[in-house]
DNA sequence: CATAAAAACAAGCAAGCGCTTGGTTGTCAA
DNA sequence: TTGACAACCAAGCGCTTGCTTGTTTTTATG
């Protein structure tokens, strides 16, 4: 998200400075195990003047997975944007989804799959309505194609889960300083998904 | 694990019935989230009497660790166990851990994935020994094998990661009784990470 | 330069946390 | 019956936590 996208959305620059560094912080500890005192460190503040930003610590959670999730849809978006054929855009989809955890958003991913129980429920359903309404509809328009061309192996939905998962548990095995390229590892999931 | 086998490890009844409930909460509230007066109070006691059974918080934590992974890597091992065809004991070893998810462990399984990071480095290479000892032995035997056929679309080890990334984000969206059956799931697995 | 709003500080409260201590109860072998 | 030991209770200590309050500093605007 660049920086007007950012004020539209409510999110001043001193907010966006808190989150990242919250972020990084979540990332490496959790977020029970960060103190709004870490925060506030991290940040060069102290720990009370958090919460003239924020109404409490929840929200710098909240406000991390909206503008994560808000930046991947938008991505998504742009990854298909112009690609007509379904398997390309499944391809595009795939390295645009480990692009976000490997690479662009830093540790921003990692906290978007961690951190859900930590989210009350209103929060949550907010990020999620806010997925489903660019970043999976993108998802599942590539899928439905693909199997309507009979490419696909599983049905679209499971097929979906299945991968999810599988570029999910990246972060914990995949290195993007070994041999094994980005690109490389999106053909590995590619090909395990869709028919020769 | 039987009641021999927790003996074995070092495991009283007391232990086992305080760590069933504490996996319980861990999975519902994670680790941080639940206090000790929370187990306790599941369990029927006061809060100070955990600590004649374990000597803090985290090694209660520790012991469910590797409780289930002990328990996994056995049901693993007797899964293999007797079939030689390689494709054979890859299928065993995907229901096995789909069982060990939905089915088996209840909650404790859930724990082995998300609770890495309250357990310190010391316990970590313990559980992450007991693991590679057995339930990665007997999986990595069997990716081998499918390799060597030239039946593996991509190399084991990635194959590995991949595999066990989309088991265990089934548990974010897979549901027993719906109309997709472990076995119909595993047969989705399987089908996608070997040539057809 | 004056003024108001935004941002940060300084200090600390109330609640909850993990864990300790010292004593009580229950169990069972000798 | 007695002694020994494990299991548990009752009480609370010391510390950390998220957050509040009242004040001061910084920044932007006319």
């Amino acid at each position: 998200m660049n920086k007007q996208a950012l004020r539209d959305a409510g999110i001043s620059p001193a907010k966006a400075r808190i989150v990242a560094k919250a972020v990084d912080l979540f990332h490496e500890k959790g977020f029970e195990r960060t103190t709004v005192r870490d925060i506030a460190a991290a940040t060069g503040i102290l720990s009370g003047s958090l919460f003239h930003h924020f109404k409490n610590k929840q929200e710098i959670l909240y406000t991390a997975m909206a503008m994560t999730t808000r930046g991947m849809g938008e991505r998504a978006e742009a990854a298909v944007a112009g690609i007509s054929n379904p398997v390309e855009q499944l391809k595009a989809l795939i390295i645009c989804e480990l692009s976000s955890i490997h690479r662009e958003d830093g540790h921003a991913a990692y906290v978007l799959v961690d951190e859900w129980r930590s989210l009350d429920e209103a929060s949550r359903d907010k990020v999620l309505a806010l997925r489903d309404g660019s970043y999976e509809k993108c998802w599942m328009a590539a899928l439905d194609g693909c199997d309507e061309q009979g490419l696909l192996k599983s049905p679209p939905k499971i097929a979906r889960q299945l991968i999810r998962g599988a570029l999910a548990w990246t972060r914990n095995w995949y290195r993007t300083d070994g041999d094994l390229t980005l690109a490389g590892l999106a053909d590995e999931v590619t090909n395990s998904f869709l028919k020769p």
